[in-house]
DNA sequence: TAACGAGCGT
């Protein structure tokens, strides 16, 4: 009997399609092709196998054991656990599942036939990573050490490890003294750079590099988008050779997370055009609902959602999140809830989401309920949960509940509030006529307080028509933003209520001399 | 042409 037809060598189209999409980050696509190949009666490729292994910590996290647990399997029954591809790319896998000292790689390493040189040095690479990653420095450098053999990758995870954990200097001795660098090893170094906010020092190193990959650009985008430097970002996108998807990700994620979210959807139609068309994944859509969102662009989130399963991305609790949010800032409260239902798991970032929401729309019993049952399932509020419960709290307008729940949040929770959590504060005790207490937490805030907290503040002084308060506060608001005419509406109204035309006509003077015009709609004469 | 280097939601 013939031997049926191999997916054989690492370049038969089965192998090679199933790498292409591991390496694209589709790691449901790897396993759907792998499975092809077996249906159409080819052999397992050792090979193919590793490849689905490495892509499988990018399935969603609740899939992940499983699939490494079945994969583990899958091999066992074959009798590829002994080959040098698939047990490396297992033991990796492991690695980053287990925390590295009682690890599964070591026992996978140790139960291993005699293998090759080649192979342990590959198996010590992952293991010697994952002590990185768990931060465990000095056992890194003590394995780093007695290690019989390196090569470049042993250096290159030192090198990037050290620069991480924030031991620049280390990590550029080490490079200095690497036999060899690759691409790799330069990447690692202008991350450290990176990450440590050196971002002229970081930019020098990457115009320096011999050659340079994706993700020397990926890196450089990513870093300033974390340091808010949109325009940087977006000229070194431009400048970019052929975009992958992690590529269009960290730009569109750029955009969405400083706050540009019509460019964010922009590049995210420029990526679905025919003529570039790249598959969007998970990270793709979670950055374009937060797009959305910020919009509160109903609409295209609703679309965003359908395209989501034409291509094949299933909603991952990262998503449904994401959506909870889109769906409360557009007042679909009823679909939120479904979503948020619907969670494998709720942690403090969906709960906190719900409950913004909740306080957004009065919904203030619901905020209330969820707040207890986060506390029951021992999930710890943080900062932006009481944004939602003080928020709750001032929509019904209840002072004492509110007051309560600023003091246990500080003092059972320890959160510092922050300008947002003043803001709301501000607003309610203003609006029940608390100047005098408003003031005083104005002026307990730790540092230079916004223009938020004093706009509120002026709004409840226009409320009670005070104008000495008022004045003052006013100031504090020209100050801040000297352009907004709002500010000085308002204070127009105090003084108008007050008939003092005199000074209603100075402001209107102060307006013309910087250059403001009243904004239609508003009016601060006729109230009187 | 395994292992190192890119990353999400309030």
């Amino acid at each position: 009997m013939r031997a049926p037809p191999s997916a054989g060598g690492f370049n038969s189209p089965w192998t090679l399609a199933i790498r292409a999409a591991a390496d694209q980050g589709r790691p449901r696509r790897a396993i759907a092709l792998y499975l092809a190949s077996l249906r159409s009666s080819c052999r397992p490729c050792p090979f193919a196998l590793a490849a689905v292994l490495k892509s499988v910590p990018r399935l969603p996290e609740h899939a992940v054991l499983p699939a490494a647990a079945s994969l583990h399997a899958h091999l066992l029954r074959l009798g590829l656990l002994s080959h040098p591809y698939p047990h490396a790319a297992l033991s990796h896998l492991y690695s980053h599942l287990l925390p590295p000292h009682h690890n599964h790689a070591r026992g996978l390493l140790d139960d291993a036939p005699t293998p090759l040189n080649r192979h342990s040095l590959v198996s010590s690479n992952s293991l010697l990573a994952s002590l990185l990653r768990a931060g465990d420095i000095p056992a890194a450098r003590a394995m780093f050490e007695a290690m019989p053999a390196r090569d470049v990758v042993s250096w290159n995870s030192m090198v990037a490890g050290l620069a991480k954990a924030g031991h620049l200097d280390e990590a550029i001795e080490m490079f200095d003294q690497m036999p060899e660098t690759n691409v790799a090893s330069w990447n690692a170094l202008v991350s450290g750079f990176m990450a440590q906010g050196h971002l002229a020092q970081a930019q020098e190193l990457f115009e320096r590099m011999p050659t340079r990959n994706n993700v020397s650009w990926i890196t450089m985008i990513s870093g300033y988008a974390k340091a808010g430097d949109v325009q940087a970002a977006a000229n070194l996108f431009d400048r970019m050779g052929s975009k992958d998807l992690y590529a269009w990700n960290a730009m569109i994620s750029c955009y969405a997370q400083n706050g540009c979210a019509r460019e964010a959807l922009g590049i995210f139609n420029r990526m679905l055009k025919p003529h570039i068309w790249v598959v969007p994944n998970e990270k793709t859509f979670s950055s374009v609902i937060s797009a959305c969102s910020q919009l509160g662009d109903l609409r295209f989130g609703l679309w965003v959602e359908n395209f989501m399963g034409y291509v094949g991305v299933d909603l991952d609790d990262h998503l449904r999140t994401a959506l909870v949010d889109l769906y409360t800032k557009s007042g679909r409260m009823d679909r939120a809830f479904d979503l948020f239902r619907g969670l494998r798991s709720r942690d403090v970032v969906s709960y906190s989401a719900m409950i913004v929401g909740c306080g957004m729309h009065g919904k203030l019993n619901e905020a209330v309920g969820l707040f207890k049952e986060m506390s029951k399932a021992r999930i710890d509020p943080n900062a932006v949960t009481f944004v939602g419960l003080l928020s709750a709290y001032s929509h019904a307008g209840l002072l004492e509940e509110a007051r309560a729940c600023f003091t246990s949040m500080t003092s059972r929770y320890r959160i510092n509030p922050s300008m947002e959590h003043y803001t709301i504060m501000v607003d309610i005790l203003g609006r029940c006529g608390k100047l005098e207490e408003a003031f005083q937490l104005v002026m307990q805030i730790p540092v230079c307080p916004d223009a938020s907290v004093w706009g509120a503040l002026l709004l409840a002084c226009r409320l009670h028509n005070n104008i000495e308060l008022g004045e003052v506060v006013a100031s504090k608001c020209f100050e801040l933003e000297p352009q907004e005419s709002g500010y000085y509406i308002l204070l127009g109204n105090i003084y108008a209520q007050a008939k003092k035309w005199d000074k209603v006509k100075g402001l209107r003077k102060m307006m013309a001399e910087r250059g403001l015009s009243k904004t239609p709609g508003s009016s601060w004469v006729h109230v009187a």
